[in-house]
DNA sequence: CTGGCGCTGTCAGCGAACTGTAAGGTTGGC
DNA sequence: GCCAACCTTACAGTTCGCTGACAGCGCCAG
């Protein structure tokens, strides 16, 4: 589950890292409402939480660009000012919560949670592609109808492939996506995990694309 | 068992709290109908006791817009007036059940009972998945048909667990549901309740998936 | 009021599971 | 056949969870 914070007050910022990091989400941190534009249009991100007096360009016109550009994802905004007019401008322009800072880390946390748990309860819990399934919702995985024990990390290179089955993901891709930004790829990690999936199911659940990436076929016929 | 009241008659509020959290519910109470269709709608509660006669936003509006909003928990209404409009009213709106104030306390607990019972999608009040049973009317817990004595937390954490059966809860699901909101979770008081569950079954009982959180299997051959 | 008791949170040390690294083998394309 | 990409395996560092001991708290009986 990746996060997208945009604030621009330092000491904010590594709060909510360390906190949100503590629950295991991976988070990206910008500091000016270009950039969060960008970040937020240009990669995916499950959930961004934007200040709304930003640099450059104020949140609100970010929110408004997103939305119009078809960017969906759940946005909880943060204003300094305890002002409903913000709040309610916010809500318009397509915000789905907000928080008054200053604001305790727990509450940050449930509606973090609560939002995760609606976009997830609109979409199908169970991922699959006719041999793997994956149901999102209880963190399980089967293969051919027996369940398969996996670690947090196969878990989410296995959550991040079946979610685009059928689609080749390159290494930056899928290491973007299950490891958070800072950790660099400087050894053939992701091949490593490949593997250990490999053996717990059969060699041909993921394929390689050589040179390209990986990718999990969208339909197999069941055995 | 997290249940929200709403309601802005303090003494009742008060007295409804203590009740409920004798037979180990974890309470939240807000005064106001703008503060209850927000908290409802972004926080997770097992069961609302809804007043219709709430300041700022009426308790009927905020009713449907839990509803409009697909928010399915049960709720019970309250009604300072004897009037059939507003329990017929109530009920078109999505409530599942009326109180009529002023009710005896036991009247609401049997009310709620009835209703989780029902949200729990099982006519009886015993929670199993083959070898550990749990009433949850009596509050007794028994492995393997031998009874078993626990405390109330962590009968709090067996019914969550048990309630979940095969899902992965994580940590902050767990102390979400078996903490009111302002504990912090600081230290591993979790991992302690827990070792001290598996102590009185057997370790298998409890499944751990590291960096994931706990489970219970959803069913287990017997013996 | 006091002492005992049961419940629960805190802490520290240990062990196991997870994951990155590296080295050597294998495969596929040119 | 050669080279690069990829796979596999073993290993080691690190993180995470478990456990036992202890302390604080609230409750009840004396």
């Amino acid at each position: 589950m990746r996060i997208l914070i945009a604030e621009d007050e330092p000491t904010i910022v590594s709060d909510m890292r360390r906190c949100l990091e503590d629950q295991h989400y991976i988070v990206s941190a910008v500091t000016d409402g270009e950039e969060a534009w960008y970040r937020g249009d240009v990669e995916h991100f499950d959930l961004v939480i934007l200040d709304l007096g930003l640099p450059k360009l104020d949140g609100l016109t970010v929110l408004r660009r997103w939305r119009a550009g078809r960017r969906g994802m759940p946005v909880i905004i943060l204003t300094a000012r305890d002002s409903w007019r913000d709040k309610v401008d916010g809500m318009d322009a397509g915000a789905d919560d907000y928080l008054t800072k200053p604001f305790r880390m727990e509450e940050l946390l449930a509606r973090v949670r609560a939002l995760m748990r609606r976009a997830a309860g609109q979409s199908s819990p169970i991922l699959s592609n006719g041999v793997l399934e994956l149901d999102t919702r209880q963190r399980t995985v089967s293969f051919r109808g027996q369940p398969v024990q996996v670690t947090a990390l196969e878990y989410r290179l296995l959550a991040y492939l079946l979610h685009n089955a059928g689609t080749v993901l390159s290494r930056s891709q899928i290491a973007d996506s299950i490891y958070d930004e800072e950790t660099e790829l400087l050894s053939n990690a992701l091949e490593v995990v490949v593997a250990r999936l490999r053996r717990k199911f059969d060699g041909t659940v993921i394929e390689t694309r050589r040179g390209q990436g990986y990718l999990i076929p969208s339909e197999v016929p069941p055995v």
